[in-house]
DNA sequence: CTGTAATGTAAATGAGCATTCACATTACAG
DNA sequence: CTGTAATGTGAATGCTCATTTACATTACAG
């Protein structure tokens, strides 16, 4: 009854809705007939674009990696200062998981960590990818006097850990403050932690309560 | 058949059960049946001793957050400098990370946070907790002048995701490294990044290829 | 001793979910 | 047009798992 489309579309239609369904109840919530729901077609024709739910996973998985590592890798490499760069991909990174949630879901979710070990060994190296990237742009930092003499890898994991947390506690109060908000403070501070030239403190900013 | 025991006895046991299950498989490999088989009695016993799996995750939310926050507000409330109290913090939450893998995983646990809200408020509100204990060892050392003038909020979500985060690729690696070690690389790193006095860069750390 | 409340178990029960099956329908090559 | 490969669907199928039920056994108060 319904118009057919080519699979080629169908798979992106079907991971951009696993995308939105974890967004919304986890990878603890992402079955068939939730992916099938949102993606407006049967359970079984799942099926016929995938092999199986791991694949979808796994289709997933490289869209993630492309939308956020990738995206990173370009910015990394193009124009401007360390720490210019090193913003842009950090508030971008934020702006990315505001836009979807069910990014860090995926990211941080133990199916993924202790179900299939091929993908998890693939999003190891993925992350392994970013921490590499990041390195890389603060010991040029570094080089050209713009940060502080520092552990490059370090403070890299440490840049990793500030979004990885954050993302974690506005999921947890299921959005209850403003990510990009939250993501520029942040940085702020981090600026002021790591620049060569130190800077006063401007006036308090604790814009949630708590949490 | 068995020797009975008192159910004060029985619930501990399998609170413990759940945390060593949820170590090796997750929250998600978190079945009654592994909770009864590691306790060392039968799937129907546990109900004698918990209403169900939502009770023993709220048992064994209280047992996490007794064991680190409350662990945390011990030490900062003690004897010491500021640096010195972050450090214990900061390490000795590393080493029951590492002595307990299920910790973390719990901890940032999907089913946590998007399954029962009265549970996901309860760990919300101890990590809150968390990050005021840390604000103010923080701020304490600003005012003594161990520590750079910072935002004291944003520099414990800081160190906060430089565990989380480290725990994570822990877990995703499967124990590739060594976690105690490398809290304690990323911890020196954070001190040159915060400390009053800049001191000379020591030898490049990087003892575990990548991820 | 004795009875009874607490503790223990094996075997249902019932729900959710991934996957498969048997059978349409569409689109397009020829 | 026509046949056939690609798409599409509702209805099984079979598995896992939390929870309940019906029936022992233990320990202890009296």
């Amino acid at each position: 009854m319904p118009p057919k489309k080519i699979t080629h579309i169908r798979r992106e239609e079907i991971v951009q809705a696993a995308l939105q369904v974890i967004g919304e109840k986890g990878v603890h919530g992402l079955t068939i007939t939730e992916i099938a729901g949102r993606a407006g077609m049967s359970d079984a024709n799942i099926y016929r674009h995938f092999k199986g739910k791991q694949e979808i996973l796994g289709a997933l998985g490289d869209f993630i990696g492309e939308a956020v590592m990738g995206k990173a890798a370009g910015i990394a490499a193009g124009q401007g200062t360390a720490v210019e760069k090193l913003k842009i991909i950090f508030l971008a990174h934020a702006a990315l998981i505001a836009a979807n949630p069910g990014l860090p879901r995926f990211m941080f979710s133990e199916e993924i960590h202790l179900g299939d070990p091929h993908l998890a060994k693939t999003i190891a190296g993925k992350m392994a990818g970013y921490i590499e990237t990041l390195s890389n742009v603060i010991a040029a930092g570094i080089n050209d006097g713009e940060f502080r003499p520092l552990s490059p890898r370090e403070t890299a994991i440490t840049l990793l850990g500030m979004i990885q947390f954050t993302a974690l506690r506005w999921s947890i109060t299921r959005g209850a403050f403003n990510l990009d908000g939250e993501a520029g403070h942040l940085w702020d501070n981090f600026l002021r932690l790591t620049q060569t030239s130190s800077s006063p403190m401007p006036a308090e900013t604790n814009p949630m309560g708590s949490v």
